[in-house]
DNA sequence: ATAATTGCAAACACTTTGCACCTGT
DNA sequence: ACAGGTGCAAAGTGTTTGCAATTAT
């Protein structure tokens, strides 16, 4: 049975994870993470140690567009309702700007039709400034 | 430059997301209906295709939890400006939701950010109601 | 004519597995 | 002691790329 140990690996992993609940990480970035710890895990590690706390359901996995590989994000979200991120179709830019309609929007989406929106996803597409000359 | 001619192949796999748009399919589903039709089309293509019509935003990549690769989605119709996608993260399904928050949202984005809104493919992630039991 | 598209094989990237060794209880 | 955890190397899987042949305009 899986979960049973409590072993240092396991325990910096989810530390990395809580450290970045603001966003997702990736499994390579827990891997640098490590390093910079000065702790040396294996990668097969890391994806055991993952798959166990996405088990646990202290951790979530999800998969971001545009990215390869999954990225793992720490589960009690807090929600930054006014910032959404605009990227430019031509450039690829990304930004981020704040917006007070957001709330609304979101509160509307998940009222109306039950649909419990994760905020920290949402991207608008278009033509940036520059790119629109 | 892509999407410039219209080939036999880019007609029936787009033909293949239409007929199941009520779903998503798999790559494999794509090539088993090719050869359903009796068309010869290497996989190469298919994801070429495919990225294609994800581009184009006539159709959305899902990536379904527990399932191994990536899956495509016929995007709903959308024409109006206060008519928004959203997409649960758990099991693919992506609906269509009007919403009069969109028009400010998206002027404000124009006129403070001097950013020109694609407003076709703007998408909401989240927890449909299903999904989130 | 010429530029985009195709498709095979090979390369890639991410993830999982087999297995011998190490560690927590 | 021993079940659980680790990590290397190797295998597996889905996806992308190089490139010569083919096809649409």
């Amino acid at each position: 049975m899986a979960g049973k140990y409590k072993t240092r690996q396991n325990e910096v992993i989810k530390k990395c994870l809580e450290e970045n609940k603001d966003g997702y990480v990736t499994v390579q970035q827990v891997m640098d993470y490590l390093k910079s710890q000065e702790i040396s895990v294996g990668l097969t590690t890391i994806y055991r140690q993952l798959d166990r706390l996405v088990e646990e359901g202290i951790v979530t996995k999800v998969n971001v567009e545009g990215k390869a590989g999954a990225c793992y994000q720490w589960m009690p979200e807090q929600d930054e309702q006014d910032l959404i991120y605009i990227q430019c179709e031509k450039c690829g830019e990304v930004s981020t700007m704040e917006c007070h309609h957001l709330a609304e929007l979101y509160h509307h989406v998940e009222s109306d039709h039950h649909f419990k929106v994760n905020t920290k996803k949402t991207v608008l597409y278009g033509r940036c400034d520059k790119c629109n000359k």
